[in-house]
DNA sequence: TCATTTTGTGCCGACACTAAACAAACTCAG
DNA sequence: CTGAGTTTGTTTAGTGTCGGCACAAAATGA
């Protein structure tokens, strides 16, 4: 290696630098027009604390790569001149986005926005590999994409499973009949190479990508440092989104909340403790408090849901749905004394829960949670229709959001 | 408000929002000088991912402030020009850290660098008043100053004590005496103030500081993920320091960790469960556990080090050991699993039940999180001798560290 | 109709950084 | 000892982003 090369190679890491940190301030406000936090150019000004000149020539760029649209027609009332609207872009590029759950799949694109432009007539069964699914999941992608004729700049795939860092192996598939360890996200990237897709492909857990939907386009907008939990067959899953990120951990198994102890007689789990989560507050849970034992071939989720909304007035049910509250409340202050969120999100059962009584739910968190301060923290239901899903999309929308003019060209 | 008011306001605002931003790579320059990670230019070139030019011209500048300096006698050997050393100035600025603890108080002036420039005398008794031990700390300061002539940038105050976000009172300061929510923050800064020191005064918690001053110049250099657990007099204390920032929660209460669940049976806890962390693992319940009820006017962190270190024959001493080891395994296991850290730091009485028996601790903790992946996190004592102090400075050369013009010149 | 208010745009300059060529300081081989 | 090779430091010119400012445009209201 000579001189000029040494040199050379100096300069290529400073542009390689440069280009990493995205440029200037297209992606802030992409970011800011896709969360619905900019609707025109005057609050673009001051939200990316820019000048009304940079404000307007960034949205100039955005809408010639054709994410955004500069509309006239504004809603007057205030005073001086209006602003045109800032919206997303309804013919712009798209993303595949798929999701895998317990009881089947779907796939869908989404734009900019969050906003689904087409979806796949899901599919209710499971099969027990996971490369058939993936592969018919990116099948359906490519149909919609040729019936939409839209662009597509990248993929995303939910599943119920932790996901490894960095690699990308499905954990614990625990209902899905997947092998452990699966490279899902190795097999998804091949799929959708192999299909032809642009852009690149990404894998979540299904709860994470749920947390960052709602973060962005739900109950969590807004928030800085956000707890989700959920749960929807067996288990129970959380996930946090710290300042607008999604925080997995080290290596991707961070918010594994499944194994707190909350009922210290509780029953056993196959962790080896006894009275977690995991085994005190999913439905599987909730139907054993009622009293119910499920049939084999239902929806534990679907047939808890049924419970609390038709036969609240059952005596047994009410108190299962005591049982379980006091659990998850226990375990929703263990979560609060660690992480001090400042929004607590609550998706499938445990949202029907809070739905069901709010007030204890708040009252138990409050009261083991160690200052009012943090236990007086607000505790919501999700409000997205298919968070996930839409989770799914964001994380494929993520580089086009860090780099608007990298993701789109390259 | 006239047209021209309001353009000038934008301009502010813009102007503004850059200043915060800090210029360019002058402050991740000093920042990689301050924790040793840029021993000379070319590396400092490498790490900032700029050209070589610019790496001269910031090392330049940052030698024009007074902050770091430039020495030609560089250590051969390698091929090539050699470079000169880039090291902290040891005649630069310093701030000024106090710190608080169970048994006592002092303060100090710490360089950049971490290094401890000047110590006054520390003092072994404790005030029911904060005013008056915070005034003495911020005197004995001004003294130091006077003595060795350098200038101040800024004063950092460590307590044991959970600190609010963000007004900063101290919520739990259960072995100090003080009023429960004493205004700390707000009280050392006044107390900065009056005695005519420039700069901003910060105030934090103990093991919070402890944990960033590790991170920065002790054993938890280079992590991204990094969990600290400590505990020193009664109860037990952790932290959290995420990408080189401490997460303090949105309240500034996370990581309180003592109310974990660890011990189904165990002793009730004031927080109205049983078998918390803070009541299983701390120093009283060594010595509990180890039949040594312990004098009314001795440190129970130095009885306690004193049993493992020359008692550790008696079978009653390993046993208790054996059994706080097993405790905070579990705690520890719990925070992994919802953390999901890349390594930890023990600290206090922890760090001596970890140098007493390793494998028992990395056993248990590998054994009870969910997967041998994050089981196998490195788990390590903490290597700095004054690490709240130094963490309290660190707090302190923040400012400098993000914009060293600015913070200099204003 | 005109003053007032707010938004949008064009132009210039400041500033930080890249790029590229050159100079300097060492090692190593012969 | 000399010169090739290698790495580091410096100089100069050039580029791109964004602030600062003046002016234009589009509404409200007396």
């Amino acid at each position: 290696m000579n001189g000029k090369a040494a040199s050379g190679e100096a300069a290529q890491v400073a542009t390689r630098n440069r280009l990493e940190r995205g440029r200037g301030a297209l992606g802030p406000a992409l970011e800011l027009v896709h969360t619905g936090r900019a609707p025109t150019r005057a609050v673009l000004t001051s939200e990316l604390g820019v000048t009304r000149a940079t404000a307007g020539a960034v949205a100039a760029e955005l809408e010639a790569l054709g994410l955004i649209r500069v509309e006239p027609g504004a809603a007057a009332g205030a005073q001086g001149r209006p602003s045109h609207r800032l919206v997303v872009a309804d013919d712009g590029p798209v993303v595949l986005a798929a999701q895998v759950h317990a009881d089947g799949y779907r796939a869908a694109l989404v734009g900019l926005g969050g906003t689904i432009a087409a979806t796949a007539p899901g599919c209710e069964t499971i099969d027990a590999d996971p490369a058939q699914i993936l592969g018919s999941l990116v099948e359906a992608g490519v149909e919609l994409l040729e019936q939409t004729g839209r662009r597509c700049v990248g993929a995303g795939l939910a599943v119920p499973s932790a996901v490894a860092e960095p690699e990308g192996q499905a954990l614990n598939p625990l209902h899905l009949a997947w092998p452990v360890g699966a490279p899902v996200r190795e097999i998804f990237a091949e799929r959708v190479r192999a299909a032809g897709l642009a852009g690149p492909a990404f894998t979540g857990n299904d709860v994470n990508l749920a947390a960052l939907a709602e973060h962005r386009h739900g109950a969590g907008r807004g928030s800085a440092d956000l707890l989700c939990v959920a749960t929807g067959h067996r288990g129970v899953g959380g996930a946090l989104v710290l300042d607008g990120r999604l925080h997995t951990g080290s290596s991707g198994l961070a918010l594994e909340v499944g194994h707190l102890t909350v009922n210290p007689e509780g029953r056993p789990c196959y962790c080896g403790s006894r009275g977690c989560l995991d085994v005190e507050a999913d439905p599987l849970a909730f139907l054993t408090a009622a009293g119910r034992a499920p049939g084999p071939e239902v929806s534990l989720l679907k047939e808890s849901r049924e419970l609390l909304t038709h036969e609240y007035d059952d005596p047994a049910v009410r108190a299962a749905a005591a049982e379980l509250i006091d659990r998850l409340g226990l375990g929703l202050a263990g979560l609060v004394n660690i992480l001090n969120p400042d929004r607590i999100i609550l998706g499938g059962l445990h949202r029907e829960l809070l739905a069901a009584d709010p007030e204890r739910l708040r009252a138990v968190v409050a009261d083991r949670s160690l200052w009012g301060r943090s236990g007086g923290v607000p505790i919501l239901p999700c409000t997205l229709d298919h968070n996930s899903l839409v989770g799914a999309a964001e994380l494929a929308w993520q580089p086009v959001l860090d780099d608007p003019l990298g993701a789109l060209a390259g």
